[in-house]
DNA sequence: GAGGTAACCAAGCAAGCGCTAGTGTGAACG
DNA sequence: CGTTCACACTAGCGCTTGCTTGGTTACCTC
């Protein structure tokens, strides 16, 4: 049921899956669409998931496990200076939006068609990954670093990083972690010589 | 066809619509849906509208249409310097947000369900929008109220901005004018209770 | 080689979908 | 008074939807 004990078939298969919700849309994607895709006929579809919520909810459950676990990976593995920690969440929210990018439109924008058990079950794992952000972010207001309310800007910051998947175009000249260092000296109350340099480099 | 040459009758049940688009998906809501909220059977609805595409264009343009003029608006009626004038954008954006917010919400997520004539057309408009604020970040660049890259800036700021139709609560303590006021804050280089000086950098 | 199991298929059902055709009605207009 | 027109209705067509059913393989285990 839950990310962890599924088959490696089945992986693939919601590999898949985020792949079409993101081309057509949840709701546009019939369960013939979903089975061409894998290679199957659709009746086979059921022996895999129980119904289409399923998948979806698969699909948005892997992709919200592998951003909890890299973003605390990258925490652990920075220094522990609240810029360095706020710098190294961005560039982890970036890195997980564009690796995982399927999974997480998925999770960004189909989230509302989600039954509410499934739904219910899965904000846990949101929250979870939301509280690493409001812990980084109290850091860095009460270091100085960024001033204004703390829900505010969480939600700003948020909000900025994720509508980059409407515009971001990954072969452009800029990386994802080029995105993140603007975004972060962008909010920095006290703009250091780096953050200008960064700005004007392109 | 278009905004302006729209019955009374038409503008209400595109209203309507918006509605039941931000409630239940385009994709999900049935012209059945649709006219049983508008008091009339399901046949009658194709008398107002072509087809349920149509419907969509309508509600799209109509939000887009008013953001227009909402924001040249304030555009007018604010003092000429750039500080003024990225506040009375930010505010006439969140302005517009909520007081139109389901033809906006439709805009922002069912974007895509469009049909590509239709997109092309309301393309316009919305490019028209955009340039607006391009403009006035390219002055508050000018000015050195902010810095960064151009294109970078204005991405982040609409997506934080458009990001709190999922969060904002009009009941809440704060007011769209907050929100506008604190982003606008978290973003200027300078922020007024600190004197800081960077003045001689750029 | 018997039994179990994971993976698949063919066929189709019941419900719901967008939309059309043809008709009725009351108000406006010449 | 007759015509027109906006607006609504009834009835249903043709198609697609998510999902079920009953059965068939291929492989693993004892």
């Amino acid at each position: 049921m839950n990310v962890m004990n599924a088959s490696p078939r089945r992986k693939e298969l919601t590999r898949l899956a985020a792949q079409l919700f993101v081309q057509e849309g949840f709701d546009r994607t019939t369960v013939r669409m979903l089975a061409q895709e894998m290679g199957i006929k659709s009746g086979s579809l059921f022996h895999h998931f129980k119904d289409k919520q399923e998948i979806l909810a698969a699909v948005i459950e892997e992709g919200t496990h592998n951003a909890l676990l890299i973003a605390r990976r990258a925490l652990d593995d920075c220094e522990d200076d609240p810029e360095a920690r706020l710098r190294a969440m961005a560039r982890a929210h970036l890195e997980t939006l564009f690796t995982d990018r399927n999974a997480h439109v998925v999770a960004l924008f189909e989230w509302r068609r989600l039954a509410p058990a499934a739904s219910a079950h899965l904000s846990h794992l949101r929250d979870a990954y939301e509280a690493l952000w409001v812990a980084v972010i109290d850091d860095a207001l009460a270091a100085g670093l960024i001033h204004g309310d703390r829900f505010l800007v969480s939600r700003f910051v948020l909000g900025a990083l994720n509508w980059t998947v409407r515009w971001y175009d990954p072969d452009g000249p800029r990386t994802p972690d080029d995105l993140a260092d603007e975004l972060v000296a962008m909010i920095m109350a006290r703009q250091s010589e780096q953050g200008d340099s960064l700005a004007a480099h392109d």
